[in-house]
DNA sequence: CTCATATTTAACTAGATGGTTAAATATTTT
DNA sequence: AAAATATTTAACCATCTAGTTAAATATGAG
């Protein structure tokens, strides 16, 4: 199996694709919180949550503090950047596309491109 | 059954998080493609890459047009816009947090900020 | 009609995921 | 020291995933 070094987006997009793992990304995008402040709104178990933490913090989403005994998460800006560079490079590489597509169709009005 | 069914943000994102379906959205942002094209490169079945396509067709990211007995595959670029808003809503948000330390610390140059 | 090509569907498998409850660990409070 | 609080780890389970090979479907070509 061809498995390419990625940078670790597999783990970004994967800790993205879950609603509860969001609404901690969501809540840390405020500021600081502690685990158990996380997982208050959520309707899903501690040790669940504490699960969702760690595939946030293995994908680089979030860092995380221990002072006494509770745990301050902080997210990780730098993580979700290079997720969001990976979709904006392929939804450029699209607009260059559509753009080019656009020049020639105003080159050649009267027809329709070729297909390949 | 499916999980990732509808073109929602888990369907996007876990569509995403495999490198095998980023190298198929790849191969379809330079252009229209053929399943057996955007199979070639990959190093895997030829109905591993059709489910492959059946993910990202699920989430929004790519359309199937039938033409004759090839499917030409056309990358769907707002799926991964929507994925895109929701990254960059966020990052906004640590950002905009982010200036108003940095407001802050302006006006309180002398003192440092409570950690509350 | 028959053969070849393009793609999907079916049936199966090993391993990952997301959840649970119960127990363990670490720290603060009394 | 004992009790309370914050969080993780362990053990377990049902479902999902990503892959496989073999068979089915659909279309095009001779």
């Amino acid at each position: 199996m061809v498995k390419y070094f990625d940078g670790g987006l597999d783990a970004v997009f994967h800790a993205l694709a879950d609603p509860n793992r969001r609404h901690i990304v969501e809540a840390l995008s405020h500021g600081e919180r502690t685990v158990g402040e996380v997982a208050a709104p959520l309707s899903i178990s501690l040790p669940a949550v504490s699960k969702h933490i760690g595939v946030l913090e293995r994908a680089g989403l979030l860092r995380r503090r221990r002072d006494g005994r509770v745990h301050r998460l902080r997210f990780q800006p730098d993580a979700l950047a290079r997720g969001s560079e990976w979709i904006e490079t392929h939804r450029r590489f699209w607009e260059e596309s559509f753009d080019r597509l656009a020049g020639y169709l105003e080159k050649h009005s009267t027809q329709r491109p070729d297909k390949h």
